[in-house]
DNA sequence: GTGAAAGCGCTAACAA
DNA sequence: TTGTTAGCGCTTTCAC
């Protein structure tokens, strides 16, 4: 089919218009699909776009209508499954409805995700979907919504910004699964996340992340409702490379932690081998509770404890708020479908008072 | 509810030139950088657009020079940390030559690999990266070089294509880690693999993913230097859901497998899962290999042996062929950078002759 | 229904 | 150096 048609400028309306022997204008609405044409008109563009294998350019139609059919969306970690599957679930809805999505990864770096949001804004996506990096940083965020151009958060929360966000609440389901470790005896237990923060945690400190400061809100509460004291020592935040993650965890288990809970996949993973490494075993001498429902964590001997979020769905929620708000109509935004539960596989076993107590001499600071 | 944004129309370049009493070509010289422009207008230009708050409408700008500053990568699932790892290594190369980087996901469908070309085409990326989900089906990446844009694959060939790939060629680890195998007893070698094809397997059938194709010939070649026969009824394409997985495993068990070689991390899940559900145990009872080096692979008691792949380092190397090519440079290939190796964990062992045997196989010599 | 012509915001010839 | 004038490919008045 294509023999006549080599290396030429693109084909353009006009080209077609031409062929059917119409004004350029007829072409363009039958084209477009959009004004008033004859069917016989119509039938004569066709052919002859057909016939001249026409593509449209998108981005003049965008630059004329405003609109481009494309969602953009931000996330900081396209590495972690997590964001993979909230993917899927944002491509599907958007398919389905006629949408294209385009993706750009910031690696959990705010500069980055500025330049993503302006990158996504420029090429006029007509609605974003943000997982944000940093719970403070909104300014640019906030020139989408100036932009005139729909946006809904996802996975975290930011601070002074009046949109949707599909995030489940995680304090209460924070607070059942430590109000279960308290429950078999666990006093003191540790929490172990990446998040970065300024000095070491006190209760209330400002976090980037919102299911961060909810996960720890969880556990204040259920030891506060046990008439427990959490204890700030094990609650460690900023940790960063496997061999940080290491340190952390000899330091907490010397510290007489009895439950480790890891917040992300990444720390879980150091954190187990920590464990392995020290000779100890789960839930036997540790128990151990993470946050993602990750395929891996059944298969480990035993296999893991964990929080698992609706991650599909929330994407899928996500896509159907920002098309709906495209279309100028308002999303009954119910999130109360999106819950975060405790799915218990194994890692949880009573607290071991005596033992690790005692051994606990390598490196208490 | 968000109080709906003031449609205030955009600030363009002649609104500067007005502010800054200059006329609206000698702004956009000031505000694009690139024809000749005197201090002082540069000056008065510069604070007009500051004072404005200016935004150059890059869809305009593309659409003059048929440049975007964009590359388009499209993958088959970006669930899979291989290719988030791939995706990164794209990202920082792109970032360092001050390129914007948007992805498309298709779900390994050919139609939305099509789809994602044709949006990205349109958007106009400078270049295109992409992991085809078809070694067969290349016409829409043939549209690609017709439109005079770079293309680059990674991960698999496509046929027929005249391209550069960035993948590491499979055949001699494939047959490294089999001869392995062989070496230490093992003669009925099961592998499994989510690759679609046309009924049960048989040498040099075609195969959708070439690295599947490297992976089978390596094997085949192993067997053959060994004086060997492969038994093909070992080697299960197709393989869909877990549940699909894990019959599979149940079948290759009995058929006497002695070692299962995974295609990837999802059939690397369930076909651990079906083992220790058997009640049988790795390596002692059967031997295990995998495809891909997760971090997880690493936990699992016995840890997994694997092939790993410089995933970050393919993708890397995609994105500076292809920003060479924009360039109009020609990349020099040199993929023999890009190696993969067998790492040896413990998941292999010596082949247990007796039990299982019993049950199963006939044939070759 | 149809067509001529005026944009969208920018870059690029071409003079001055 | 500057300004004028065309475009890029499409949509959109506004007459006919």
């Amino acid at each position: 089919m294509s023999e006549s048609t080599p290396r030429r400028r693109d084909v353009t309306v006009a080209d077609v218009a031409r062929e059917a022997r119409v004004s350029k204008a007829q072409a363009a609405r039958a084209l477009g699909g959009y004004g008033a044409v004859s069917d016989d008109v119509r039938e004569r563009v066709m052919a002859a776009a057909e016939h001249l294998n026409y593509r449209p350019n998108e981005l003049a139609r965008t630059m004329n209508t405003g609109k481009s059919n494309t969602l953009g969306v931000v996330v900081g970690d396209i590495e972690n499954p997590h964001f993979g599957l909230a993917m899927r679930g944002i491509s599907d809805v958007a398919k389905a409805a006629g949408f294209d999505v385009i993706l750009i990864n910031t690696s959990e770096d705010v500069a980055a995700e500025v330049d993503a949001v302006r990158v996504l804004l420029d090429k006029r996506v007509d609605g974003l979907i943000v997982a944000p990096a940093s719970r403070g940083d909104s300014e640019h965020l906030g020139r989408v919504l100036e932009a005139g151009r729909p946006l809904v958060l996802f996975d975290r929360k930011v601070d002074g910004l009046n949109v949707d966000v599909f995030a489940p609440d995680m304090t209460d389901v924070a607070r059942e699964s430590t109000e279960q470790l308290i429950a078999v005896g666990h006093r003191r237990i540790a929490f172990i996340s990446t998040v970065d923060a300024e000095g070491p945690y006190r209760e209330g400190m400002p976090l980037a992340s919102s299911q961060v400061a909810e996960r720890l809100l969880g556990m204040h509460l259920a030891f506060r409702h046990a008439g427990l004291c959490l204890n700030r020592d094990l609650i460690r935040l900023g940790a960063g490379d496997s061999e940080s993650i290491a340190a952390i965890t000899e330091e907490v288990l010397a510290d007489g932690a009895t439950a480790i809970v890891a917040s992300d996949g990444l720390i879980a993973l150091s954190v187990i081998e920590t464990i392995q490494r020290l000779g100890l075993s789960i839930p036997d001498d540790v128990s151990f509770l993470m946050y993602d429902d990750f395929a891996w964590t059944k298969l480990t001997s035993p296999p893991l404890s964990v929080i698992a979020q609706p991650v599909y769905d929330i994407g899928a929620a996500a896509a159907r708020a920002v098309i709906l708000r495209i279309r100028g109509q308002v999303p009954r935004t119910s999130p109360e479908e999106l819950k975060a539960v405790l799915v218990e596989r194994g890692s949880i076993g009573a607290a071991t008072a005596g033992d690790r107590q005692a051994m606990g001499a390598s490196s208490a600071r």
